[in-house]
DNA sequence: ACCTGAACACCGTTCAAGT
DNA sequence: ACCTGAACACCGTTCAAGT
């Protein structure tokens, strides 16, 4: 017993204790940072208090004076994501107002279908945009998609229930093929009418927004023929 | 101490060591019914393997003879959900086929919406529908849907593609409104856009399949007047 | 004000048995 | 074949401190 300890005294595996950490050097943002990479990198699955502390260099418990719980560390994860997709949203072009819309929630869905970490913390969240959140881009580009309703001849009060229903249609859906890529995928099978029924892909997001976006155009239509 | 032991040892609040279940007295029905009760009583947070042991009157490790893991239990969980709702659709009536199919969607969303359980499960397991669960009747629910497009002109294939996107969009919209469930609701501020933006009640809902329904009925008539 | 370890009451899952 | 308890390696969160 007495060598086991000397052996484990001087061992190669010995724990260098890390060293704590100074007053103001954790962040909400530095927080976030680490999260979101282990999410990237590992999945959302993988984030957990002690992980993420680890990560931060910092003792578990200290996360706890950013964040009440990790609900709201998620929820605020989440909202950051959609801050940095709404940054990465192209600008409006000056094509019809239809296309534009097509366009404009095509270009959104891309982005969070593009990485997995977006699908994730969006689907755990359901990604409430928050406006204090959004950066200056990320607000003009949001205030883009809107105007184009407002082109099409909607109201601003109008234009936001219209666009929000593309947008609930769109965060939808992402949520529905992260619960998709979560799981093993069968191979479709274009003969079984389920299968097809279950299938999501950008092809039927890209069908179900053009259909949206034309329900809207006949929406417009009658109220400009009365 | 020894006063201690002995009053824990003759205590009101001595454990009854639960007596063995009998051999085949467990099956794949009793655990989803004992589960499906825990959910619809405390939430999906609420199940975990221990307490639906409990709930079982079985050792904790019972249910893995039957379920590889807790996914398997709830995946399996949210597709008896599906069936029951579906089988709990009424008919389709005689009127067009555009309000026949926002008829049926709406009352798809009202299932799903009804029971918390519904709506937690379904979002968890994103809700694929596996035609192998399904009762004869709710089978006939879901056909009666499909047959609806059919009727309206389309070919059974593209039938179950467009009905496919009202599926999509409502059971992605279900998983919306249960994540807005989830979190402390503050009420809707009628003056912010972007609260107005993130808002998902029934009558967003209806909107957006109104909507969908529209876009359909106007490709039926561009491919008609072709 | 901010960071911390110890402690608590849980989890899901595996394993090596019992019957 | 089916049911089981013990054990393992984790969790999230609270608390009572340290600095």
């Amino acid at each position: 017993v007495a060598s086991d300890r000397a052996v484990a005294g001087e061992g190669v595996t010995a724990v260098p204790p890390r060293r704590r950490r100074p007053r103001g050097s954790l962040s909400r943002e530095e927080i976030l940072d680490a999260a979101r990479e282990i999410v990237e990198r590992e999945g959302l699955r993988q984030l957990s208090m002690p992980t993420l502390a680890t990560h931060l260099k910092s003792g578990v418990t200290s996360i706890y004076w950013y964040f009440r719980n990790k609900d709201a560390l998620v929820d605020a994860l989440a909202q950051r994501v959609l801050s940095d997709v709404h940054q990465q949203l192209p600008p409006i072009g000056d094509g019809p107002w239809d296309e534009e819309l097509v366009s404009y929630f095509e270009a959104f869905h891309g982005l969070l279908q593009a990485l997995p970490a977006y699908r994730e913390v969006v689907a755990y969240g359901s990604g409430f945009i928050v406006e204090s959140v959004l950066t200056r881009t990320a607000q003009r580009r949001l205030q883009g998609g809107l105007d184009l309703l407002v082109r099409a001849g909607l109201s601003p009060e109008e234009a936001v229930i219209y666009f929000g229903a593309c947008l609930n249609y769109t965060r939808g859906f992402v949520v529905l093929q992260q619960g998709m890529h979560q799981r093993a995928q069968p191979p479709l099978d274009e003969a079984d009418p389920i299968a097809q029924l279950n299938h999501v892909d950008d092809e039927r997001f890209r069908l179900g927004l053009r259909l949206l976006v034309g329900g809207i155009r006949q929406d417009l239509q009658d109220r400009a023929r009365r």
